[in-house]
DNA sequence: ATAGGTTCCGTACCAAGGTACGGAGTCAAG
DNA sequence: CTTGACTCCGTACCTTGGTACGGAACCTAT
């Protein structure tokens, strides 16, 4: 089979039909004009493998936290092949990710020694519970 | 000044008016109900300590990753003080949290490899640009 | 007492990434 | 030839966490 409906597309893709249609309509897959059969105009489209592979590429990229919009530009890159921005692009997003990572990890150690020093103490208040309303860490206070 | 206008909150929280009075129209802040002064019902709203430090609440944890939903749940835990529950919601957290984090290291050390393969080879189409279209690796079937 | 700054309140809107709906056409099977 | 599943298409709606708008009432200083 090397043609699908767009229900077939979509399920070998792992998402829904009205994503594909999404996607469409945010020009990140094409719409194959599916010249075939009969009487005039409107038929059922066929997908090819090209289909397949944009489809692929779109929800990998989005795997690695880029946004639709800048998937868009991917695509472009992909026929100008300009390999200095699709650089540059990867790169802000390896720094964006850095700090995402950073912030998680700084929340996780946060959360982990409370529910620990919960799970210790047996009297008081729990401190999962009041921490947060005694910090005020990087927030600014009064002024 | 141990009471203030919702825009002094506002300014002290480090958040704008309108987020006050969203999460008022959440149920996470409480609207007091100032009975004071001239003529009938309607008058200026004067917020106390207590205000403050349950937005201290709802900024930290919200820094912790909760969202405001868990954020309410928490916030009704402080009056039935409930550790064991709090300890759970805890511990989903940073279980989120460790799932987010292997989740962006894999992406970022991916797109590294990626761009510093792209700088070094010179023939051929950018490896960010194809690899995308090639990997299928693991992703989980929509949702 | 009058201007300027806030507050109160309902309502609408924003970004992102979809999801759902309704009506019509089309397709393959029984 | 009819049933049922699927497609096409536009349009509306959803969630999360807010932001913006506009009119009225209020508060404070000059």
């Amino acid at each position: 089979m090397t043609s699908f409906t767009i229900g077939q597309l979509a399920a070998e893709g792992g998402v829904g039909v009205e994503t594909i249609r999404y996607y469409q309509r945010r020009g990140l897959l094409n719409v194959p004009h599916s010249a075939d059969s009969s009487a005039y105009g409107r038929k059922v489209r066929r997908y090819g493998p090209d289909d397949f592979k944009r489809l692929t590429f779109i929800r990998s990229a989005q795997a690695a936290g880029f946004t639709l919009s800048q998937i868009e530009e991917l695509i472009s890159l992909d026929s100008t092949d300009d390999r200095a921005r699709a650089r540059t692009i990867a790169q802000d997003r390896i720094h964006a990710l850095d700090q995402q990572i950073a912030q998680l990890q700084a929340s996780r150690e946060a959360l982990q020694s409370l529910a620990t020093e919960c799970a210790r103490g047996k009297k008081g208040p729990c401190p999962i519970l009041t921490t947060f309303e005694a910090e005020c860490d990087g927030r600014a206070p009064a002024n």
